[in-house]
DNA sequence: TTTCTGATTGACAGGTCAGTCAGTGGACTG
DNA sequence: CAGTCCACTGACTGACCTGTCAATCAGAAA
């Protein structure tokens, strides 16, 4: 029985503020789904990963229903400022703005094995599940018109005549379709070769902005 | 005792019934992981689906486990078949085997919205069970290296100076995207569209090979 | 200190589901 | 016709999981 030393001043308080213990809750779901994926996440395990009472989750968040709802939101959340911070601090140039998208979509902070996992979890279920397949829609859509938009600036600056929406889309698929090898391979190429890879999309549709790097 | 002779064609179809019988209820599997999603797949679901008991569909496949794993081999052999038969019957051009490997992957038989989300359940679960990993790798492995091969030989033959692996792949995460986006968009574009925005890839790599099509 | 408030626990109820099993029925055989 | 085989059924069991609730506890306020 070897509890945290009860003299330890660092250790956690037993009782805490309700944003915070919400948040730590997500994060156990998040792991969770990454390590036993959506079918096999119960209540029980993601307590067990929080560290709390399984009562305690449900008196936080209701329902898993609703736990695993507000999971969802979290990510797509997350995921929509880390892009749109990134386009904030680009240059104004269509060619900076479009890196900085697609450089986004490889932050080391938002592009974690946990995080891809999550997101797979919930493409799984949201065939079958209209809320969640609101989230991961709008969560693409705002993606998608802002990307179309930097494709259009910057087609017309370079003179390269390329339909914005479907160069947007290829770029776009490229990210997911990526991202979906570091899922789901047993032993992905590294995160970097990832983002080469959707360079080199851009690269060939751009390629007076965009060079060819070799990983 | 011996087994039935399944190699005899004049014996009654016993053995035949019993592989009926199998296929018949992979493909109730298939209708019920795209319509409920992989947690909510039960085998009550799965018989209702088949028309038959839930206690039969455990006599010939043991385990729920075991169905679902046979289903994604099913889903992984079919794949495989497809593109292998669509190959064999290309010329032996390496432009024309690189289209119908891509064409292949939107044939309407097996690019149908019932697949597509059963691909999308497993692909959510692969992540934490290996059986399932192995299945989805394999399939991409063998697809991958003829789809590089073929990369290869094409930028030979034109002189384009392409890097095989990396044309390769882009060529495969754009087809993986679209599909993620026929999947889990609210409103999906046709597969028509999603086959274009793949030829348009191809297109930007092999430009005196592939004309870009618009929709 | 006492009181109050809200976070936290854990036992429990209700329900679902995978897997078991004894028995049924139809087809084939002798 | 009797016997055998086997696909097939459906009631049942044990395990597990979600959600409830009364009791407890920590910290803030009075």
């Amino acid at each position: 029985m070897t509890e945290a030393c009860d003299s330890d001043p660092a250790r956690p308080p037993r009782t805490m503020s309700r944003d915070v213990r919400r948040q730590q809750v997500i994060e156990a779901t998040i792991e969770t789904l990454a390590a036993h994926g959506y079918a096999r996440t119960t209540l029980t395990q993601v307590a067990r990963t929080a560290g709390i009472s399984h009562g305690l989750v449900l008196f936080h968040f209701d329902t898993k229903e609703n736990l695993l709802s507000e999971t969802l939101a979290y990510l797509a959340e997350e995921y929509r400022r880390n892009w749109t911070e990134a386009l904030a601090a680009a240059g104004p140039a269509p060619s900076d703005q479009l890196n900085a998208m697609i450089e986004a979509d490889f932050n080391p902070r938002i592009c974690t094995p946990a995080r891809l996992a999550a997101w797979c979890s919930f493409w799984g279920e949201a065939q079958s599940r209209p809320l969640y397949q609101a989230s991961c829609g709008d969560k693409d859509d705002a993606y998608t018109s802002i990307l179309e938009d930097t494709c259009a600036r910057l087609s017309d600056e370079g003179g390269y005549g390329r339909d914005p929406v479907h160069t947007a889309r290829l770029i776009r698929v490229a990210i997911e379709g990526v991202w979906l090898d570091l899922m789901t391979m047993a032993t992905p190429y590294a995160r970097e070769e990832a983002l080469c890879t959707v360079q080199m999309a851009a690269a060939l549709c751009f390629p007076d902005h965009f060079e060819m790097r070799k990983a």
